[in-house]
DNA sequence: CCAATCCATCGATAAATGTCAATGTCAGTG
DNA sequence: CACTGACATTGACATTTATCGATGGATTGG
């Protein structure tokens, strides 16, 4: 037997439950904590209401890149945070920066969110 | 013109860019506060190594469920800590308890994961 | 009824986080 | 060259968070 649910695929043992104690050992092989802190460290970045519109309002812009000014006013953030924002999706992968001229243009590394979305439905 | 592409689907006017000028209005109908403070709040609950291993361990466990003392051992924590996590999953709607006895059995809601995962991917 | 076990809650504490104001840096302009 | 505008970085602060120990509640076994 083998269940496949997210996060996980694995054998299972059908072993006769003991009734008079819990602590099943159970198919031990769950995620490493590696990985564990690996994808919480993409997924905390992305656990933020500004920063998720943030990537919201970059994906549905023009070119499907915005500059920190165009997210200042609608997030109604001081342009120092916005900033902070940015580099913090930039550090986990999640956007990519590109000065042009004055400006720093934001864009979506493309696949990164599909990969973590990947990482919840379990096929890899 | 439309795109989608993730978090937002919406129409594109092709308006010409101004050089001169940064700040490009774009399609404004980017993601409410409420939805994202929603998102945030479910991205949240798993964005941690801890919670994201327990969510594994329990996913790759026997019945797709396990109670605290299964998860205290494996992750090396106090048994307090993990109860205070698995309420932070539960919350949010990531877990459900279960008591049965002495034991509080904990298992994944069906589809919790997968709706946070499409609205990474864009298909609602 | 008493003791033991599993778990939740409370209180405390150190660390991380979100935000802003101030300052620094760099490119374009007059 | 001096100035302006866009952005990054720094320092400070309040809030949140992760963790633990201690306590309390509920259930099972003697």
């Amino acid at each position: 037997m083998s269940v496949h649910n997210g996060l996980m695929t694995i054998a299972v043992t059908t072993t006769p439950a003991t009734l008079t104690a819990c602590c099943t050992p159970a198919g031990h092989p769950a995620m490493s904590e590696e990985t564990a802190s690996s994808l919480a460290a993409q997924f905390k970045a992305i656990a933020d209401p500004n920063r998720l519109r943030m990537v919201s309002i970059i994906s549905s812009s023009e070119n499907a890149e915005a500059c920190v000014c165009d997210i200042t006013e609608p997030l109604n953030l001081g342009q120092s945070t916005v900033s902070h924002h940015l580099k913090i999706l930039v550090d986990a992968g999640v956007l990519t920066r590109e000065k042009r001229g004055v400006w720093a243009y934001y864009s979506l590394v493309p696949g990164a969110l599909d990969s973590l979305a990947a990482a919840l439905t379990g096929r890899s």
